[in-house]
DNA sequence: GCAAAAGTGTTTGGATTACACCCATGC
DNA sequence: GCATGGGTGTAATCCAAACACTTTTGC
């Protein structure tokens, strides 16, 4: 490069970039934020996103895949980059850049464990999220926006449902995404063109009327936005 | 830091981090993008997004006002942060992540002008974007996505619009960004409840009824979201 | 039987669609 | 007058909201 910088080329390559993987969950039926309890300054002691710095040969969605993965153990989850954070003061160390990753799981197929950095691990509601190191309060609010509009034009609730799940728990999903009370007959009006496969089960230890279980359709979904007969809209 | 890293902690700061910028216009109806010809090493002679090194002490959004500027003498812009690329071989001379961000401009308010890294620049309408240099290509169409996307629920199309603009030329724009044809009639009926400012001008230089002439009203919209009286939708 | 939630049908009003028609200007 | 696009009204239809009602289970 012939560019006239200001400073040498060279020195440019003295950034750090880190991943932040935001993996929410869905627990009694509000949406929780998997937190780590720092145990590394700096910030040791306080609860922060699951983050590490990505190594240099490696691609951010990999790095993102191995955050999650040594967390959760969970392997081949859709990840979504949310937004990149590079104010030069965020990190007290140096100029560490910071793209951050989120991904929905079945809460109750995680049994997340602390690793090398975390001593402790836990799900905080995410209308309860404590003060966090660095910036990681903004990443959390900006990333629950990101999500919250991707609720709306893209099939990733069932991401964070169980497998089999009845529709009262899909309603109640939105209803506290959005923030809003929705009407069950017209709820279920409206997601009559979601292709669900309707299962012979039905809810069990429940005392009342057990509700029927669905499942999202995968296939059929894909095929239906193949032909172009359907996008997904909430 | 004292985390078990298979490299010193300070080898990490080895990235560089690169900021595109994609600045839209819209001319004769359609949606232009501006590119420059690189006047450097790598890819030397293609064409390729605006797009600079970040100074180690300079805010990301800072960047990219500095690149916007650079190229179009525009301040006060609005610059919507688009995703990240970070692929370790984007670029032969080492990691150097970049991040992509958007600007939408007037642009008869733009006297495009070449640069110290680039000897040429033009615009050039969407869908006729050639093959470019790095991974370019990938940028723009995911940043073409998200920037239809917030076509549809943020008023950001009176970036692109002359200041005051006609009712058809704003139903053009969405024609064109969605893909769609649409009935002028119930188009109107649809845009009733965006604040306009109407002017008692009217469009000159047509060999046919001339149309009156609009304005977003900014100040309007503001208060109407305060209060949550309305949302953006198109 | 009672409580609690599952599950469905009906009515209504507002929004969307298709279509038809008139208006203002340049030539 | 005619071509061209600006601008508006109407009727049919679809969709979403409000509400009422029946069903099934546990206790």
């Amino acid at each position: 490069m012939n560019h006239n910088y200001r400073i040498e080329f060279e020195k440019f390559f003295s950034y750090s970039l880190s991943l932040d993987c935001l993996i929410f969950g869905l627990r009694n039926g509000e949406i929780n934020l998997l937190m780590i309890k720092r145990d590394m300054d700096p910030y040791k002691g306080d609860w922060a996103i699951p983050g590490d710095l990505v190594y240099p040969e490696e691609d951010l969605m990999d790095a993102a895949s191995r955050i999650l993965f040594d967390l959760t153990s969970l392997k081949n989850i859709d990840l979504h980059q949310s937004q990149t954070f590079g104010k030069p003061d965020r990190h007290p160390q140096g100029r560490v850049v910071t793209c951050a990753y989120f991904a929905l799981v079945k809460i109750d197929e995680v049994n997340a464990v602390a690793s090398s950095w975390a001593n402790e691990v836990k799900w905080v509601p995410i209308h309860e999220i404590p003060s966090l190191a660095f910036d990681h309060n903004l990443i959390v609010e900006s990333t629950f926006e990101i999500l919250k509009n991707k609720l709306s034009y893209e099939p990733i609730c069932f991401d964070l449902l169980p497998n089999k799940f009845t529709l009262n728990e899909l309603q109640q999903l939105y209803e506290y995404a959005f923030n809003v009370e929705l009407n069950k007959a017209n709820f279920r009006k409206k997601i009559k063109s979601i292709p669900f496969i309707e299962h012979n089960e039905k809810q069990t230890n429940v005392k009342h009327r057990p509700a029927k279980l669905f499942s999202f359709d995968y296939g059929k979904y894909k095929k239906l936005v193949e032909n172009k007969d359907y996008t997904f809209k909430m």
